[in-house]
DNA sequence: CTCCTGATCTAGTCATTGACAAGTTCAGAC
DNA sequence: GTCTGAACTTGTCAATGACTAGATCAGGAG
């Protein structure tokens, strides 16, 4: 892979990276294509090849995110418990990925790579649900699964949640999550 | 209250309310200060005297909606299952609000008024999951209580959980938070 | 080796925006 | 009647998103 001359080699990763770099430090207000390119060393309307717009670049962060997010899982197994550390390990590991892919108004929502890759999460999703589910209301047992792994996860990025300094957000979800399962 | 002259009368009110509308309709990327003040027929540095910057407007809308939501909460009393369901009506009928109140970098989290008003919501979040709490681990059943509650509402906000058209979103939630309480 | 084609990136442009500075109008206190 | 501060306007500037046209590059066909 080349990093100099005309074509860059690799642009749309680069741009990609400093995308979930800059939104990491200032937020998803705090960036700009053109800082990207300048971070990048490129003219200002590189990346607008790749992406199109502000939108498309959010679309290839938020298909990359669910892809990511499915490989977290899969890796996980089917049992709720770990897939519900998963699901939270995914989120303070990919915090920026996790942001844009639950705000649809941010980007383009039933573009092919992001409905692809967040139905593959969805189905891994659903499986890690069926352990717990009993017979009558497992779409609701789902469901509770995943709000409180995903509430966890919101909280936890949001700082909400006051915890020691250096706290694993892992450890801190286990007995979270558990409650759910024995009471 | 005026609505012509000079004055307007009630800018700050009109413009914040302008803001929940086109942060509504286009998403939090989707308009300006400018967009705002034209829609209240005002010059285009009018928003700017009342809330500052754009940091600043979130930083108001932020501290309404934490006020809005410990009026729910308090109506709803200390039961557990009422206090969570109080919450996911409050995200469905304050979508822009809810978004706001959990992005800290969006707006000025450190502002006195953010501050009290969260802290009150905080408040009265804890004492409705005393309500379910056992002597052992109360401070994760509160979090689990929480998150369950706040994961259900992200993620019908994003339209993640398929669900019949015309569904009310408390009515999907109270089967959901109830798998908390028994199984 | 040369030509060709599509992909990649540059350069230039324009309307819009956020932020700031300075001036104007209004309302109420004294 | 005057003074004072709040509310709002006007003017301005650098930065941005989006668009267009053109330049450069890589690889394949002949």
């Amino acid at each position: 892979m080349r990093t100099i001359g005309y074509h860059h080699g690799d642009l749309r990763r680069t741009v990609l990276d400093a995308a979930v770099d800059a939104i990491g430090e200032s937020g998803l207000d705090g960036w700009s294509l053109r800082e990207l390119a300048r971070r990048a060393g490129v003219s200002h309307a590189a990346p607008a090849h790749h992406f199109g717009d502000k939108a498309g670049l959010l679309t290839a962060l938020a298909a990359e995110g669910f892809d990511l997010l499915a490989d977290t899982l899969r890796e996980a197994g089917p049992d709720f418990l770990e897939a519900g550390l998963a699901y939270v390990r995914f989120a303070t590991e990919h915090p920026v990925h996790f942001g844009v892919m639950f705000q649809p108004k941010l980007y383009r929502a039933d573009d092919d790579a992001v409905r692809h890759a967040r139905d593959r999460a969805g189905a891994l999703l659903a499986q890690g649900a069926r352990t717990v589910a009993t017979s009558e209301g497992s779409e609701n047992t789902a469901r509770a699964g995943w709000s409180i792994a995903h509430g966890f996860a919101s909280l936890w990025l949001a700082g909400a949640l006051s915890v020691p300094p250096d706290t694993d957000p892992v450890d801190a979800a286990r007995p979270v999550l558990r409650r759910l399962l024995d009471r």
